[in-house]
RNA sequence: CGGGGCGUGGCGCAGUUUGGUAGCGCGGGUGCUUUGGGAGCACUAGGUCGCAGGUUCGAAUCCUGUCGCCCCGACCA
């Protein structure tokens, strides 16, 4: 392809709407263009790269026997209604956009796949001989982000690979999703990227086992937690980790455990307790009050113990609450911190914010107008582990020193409530320590258990004659995340390092000045030639002044450049490559002897370039 | 939704405080000179100052409303 057919835009300035430095390139080299908030037009140029992992994705897919389809983005009422999903995902905060017909349909414009595959393959899923399936497909995905961000790492609009296998059996099920789990690795490698595959949390989706992959960048999104030997690696959201000890509390417990009393005026927060009194903050149990809707209107207090030095890790706390109140009140809609101004509009007498303690008592709740009249009482196994602690005496200004669970309150449900910290120790090998690094999140894979069989009815016949729900997994590649995602990992000051297997075109053929014969003929040259030897080649034909293309060049980031300047009368061609800068100097006639094996290396990815 | 910021030629911005009829750089076009790291000179085209009301002799500028976009947070397979 010449550059100057290319539609080729670039910009000087970096755009005022990006931030992040792969957003910025990819306005700046002509990759993307914004059509409204979270809304983007994939350029010739980033189409291109779409393409590449596209095709990479469907390689590494079908070797494993994954069948491609195309399924509908708009997708009935009806459907999301059986999966109990519309009202969740239409409501207020939900993510489906969605509309009516002429004739008064309601339709979603699908976020996700679940429902539609589900209802096929029960559908067409009969028996267990025809067990396992695994379908996939690469199409846009819509959904209403409350903000859209950082170009097409977020968008509202964004090309998602979904696969989904059905299964006679949970063992099945485990076989594929770690044939997934292989194959993504592979995708990801052969796409150049350096990614990280990390225990996750399975969201609103379900299921039980769920991994994420992250390519790593400082811009990530997400926090990776992962121990330094490589055996454990886990999104902030769901990492578990060894606490530090606590320090044994002097004195111990008093007041048969009920704890003696402490004047602690204006001390509402650990620090100025620990500060005042000597205490340590292992020596607490901090007690956060919060609130929980569920889809069924009805709101729960929630009352929360963790050990003074811990802090909430607040996935975990919305698992623990959905696993006790979802069955009765359907969704969890979301957990905020109970404040004063809530609390008086319940007509409630002020709780003693900063001076809780765990004995708090449902007696406050009284009378309340719409919350349920008692606390759903949770502790981090921290605050439970300890046999005499400081905690709040429920009055301002006033504290209990050396209370014990039991005689001041039952023990509550004892869990994992606590955030993992870097530094903390891990669970696997207390010797290794977890480290924190950033990371964009590109690929899921998911079991799925029965949820959404069950839901939708989509039955099999086993081995028995009898009919059971198929056991299902699921699978994303975020696509164009992912383009996004290879320049945040792959750029320098001077713009775009494409990894040569996702690069738009491998090769550019810069001729420094088009007013010069014997440069113009030998760059044609050049560019046929490579072009016959099935390289992907742009030809830099444009009238611009030499350092004008170079710069173009170096922004859009295509590995390789030849420049054909000053050396074209006696055959001399330089050859650069983009991520290292190096240059050496050749004879055009070496040219392809030189290029083309280390394409050929570059083609297959990180493993072997 | 809460907090912050911004809407002025294609892009990046100044001008708004203190009202007087719009400017700079880049980019586009033409010509000449240049020609290996975003060239120089000259000429040139291009703007309902987001939109709608209002105040005023007069509004990019002041007031009210409204729309859009960006950032932080909440949210998020």
């Amino acid at each position: 392809m010449r550059v100057s057919r290319l539609m080729l835009v670039t910009l000087r300035d970096d755009p005022a709407e990006a931030e992040i430095p792969s957003h910025k390139l990819l306005l700046r080299a002509g990759y993307i263009r914004r059509v409204g908030s979270g809304i983007y037009a994939y350029l010739p140029l980033l189409w291109r790269v779409l393409q590449k992992i596209s095709a990479i994705v469907r390689e590494e897919l079908n070797a494993t026997g994954a069948l491609e389809t195309l399924l509908p983005q708009l997708q009935p009422a009806e459907l999301w209604q059986r999966s109990g999903r519309w009202a969740g995902y239409t409501a207020g905060e939900g993510i489906m956009f969605h509309l009516e017909d002429r004739q008064g349909r309601e339709l979603g414009l699908g976020p996700t796949h679940e429902e539609v595959i589900t209802a096929l393959a029960g559908d067409l899923l009969r028996s267990y001989r025809q067990l396992p399936v695994n379908l996939y497909q690469i199409q846009t995905k819509f959904r209403d982000e409350i903000r859209p961000r950082f170009g097409l790492m977020r968008g509202r609009e964004f090309i998602m690979k979904d696969a989904y296998s059905f299964h006679a059996d949970e063992a099945c099920l485990r076989q594929t999703y770690a044939a997934m789990d292989q194959a993504y690795r592979r995708i990801f490698s052969r796409c150049g990227l350096r990614a990280v595959a990390v225990e996750a949390d399975s969201g609103a989706i379900g299921g039980s086992a769920s991994q994420e992959f992250m390519v790593t960048a400082d811009a990530g999104e997400d926090l990776i937690l992962a121990s330094a030997d490589g055996l454990y690696a886990a999104n902030q959201e769901r990492a578990v980790s060894l606490p530090g000890e606590a320090q044994p509390l002097t004195g111990g417990v008093r007041g048969d455990g009920l704890g003696e009393p402490l004047a602690t005026p204006g001390q509402s927060s650990i620090d100025d307790l620990c500060a005042a009194h000597g205490f340590e903050p292992s020596h607490t149990v901090k007690v956060l009050a919060l609130l929980a809707r569920f889809e069924d209107g009805s709101q729960h207090p929630l009352l929360v113990s963790l050990r003074g030095d811990q802090q909430l890790n607040e996935v975990k706390l919305a698992n623990a609450v959905t696993a006790r109140l979802a069955p009765e009140h359907g969704t969890l809609l979301e957990i905020v911190p109970l404040a004063a101004d809530a609390v008086s509009r319940e007509g409630l007498d002020p709780l003693p914010f900063g001076f809780m303690g765990p004995h708090l008592s449902d007696a406050l709740l009284a009378g309340a107008r719409s919350w349920q009249p008692r606390f759903l009482r949770l502790a981090d196994a921290t605050a439970t582990e300890l046999e005499a602690f400081v905690c709040g005496a429920n009055s301002v200004d006033a504290h209990l020193v050396g209370a014990a669970w039991g005689a001041l309150c039952p023990l509550p449900d004892s869990l994992d409530l606590r955030a993992a910290q870097p530094g903390d120790r891990c669970v696997h090998d207390p010797a290794q320590v977890l480290q924190a690094s950033r990371g964009i999140e590109v690929g899921h894979i998911f079991q799925l258990g029965r949820k959404y069989s069950e839901a939708l009815e989509a039955t099999f016949t086993n081995e028995a004659g009898q009919e059971e729900p198929l056991w299902m997994g699921c699978y994303g590649i975020g696509v164009s995340r992912l383009a996004q995602a290879a320049v945040e990992q792959h750029h320098d000051g001077n713009g775009i390092c494409w990894p040569t297997a996702i690069a738009p075109y491998e090769v550019i053929v810069v001729i420094a000045n088009v007013a010069d014969e014997p440069q113009r003929e030998l760059g044609e040259q050049l560019y046929a030639e490579l072009e016959a030897a099935g390289v992907e080649v742009l030809l830099d034909d444009r009238s611009e002044r030499a350092g004008v293309k170079f710069k173009d060049a170096d922004l859009l980031g295509i590995p390789w450049r030849v420049v054909v300047g000053r050396g074209a009368a006696q055959g001399q061609v330089e050859l650069v490559q983009r991520s290292v800068g190096e240059r050496l100097e050749l004879p055009a006639s070496g040219l392809q002897s030189q290029l083309l094996p280390q394409l050929q290396r570059e083609r297959a990815g990180l493993a072997t370039a």
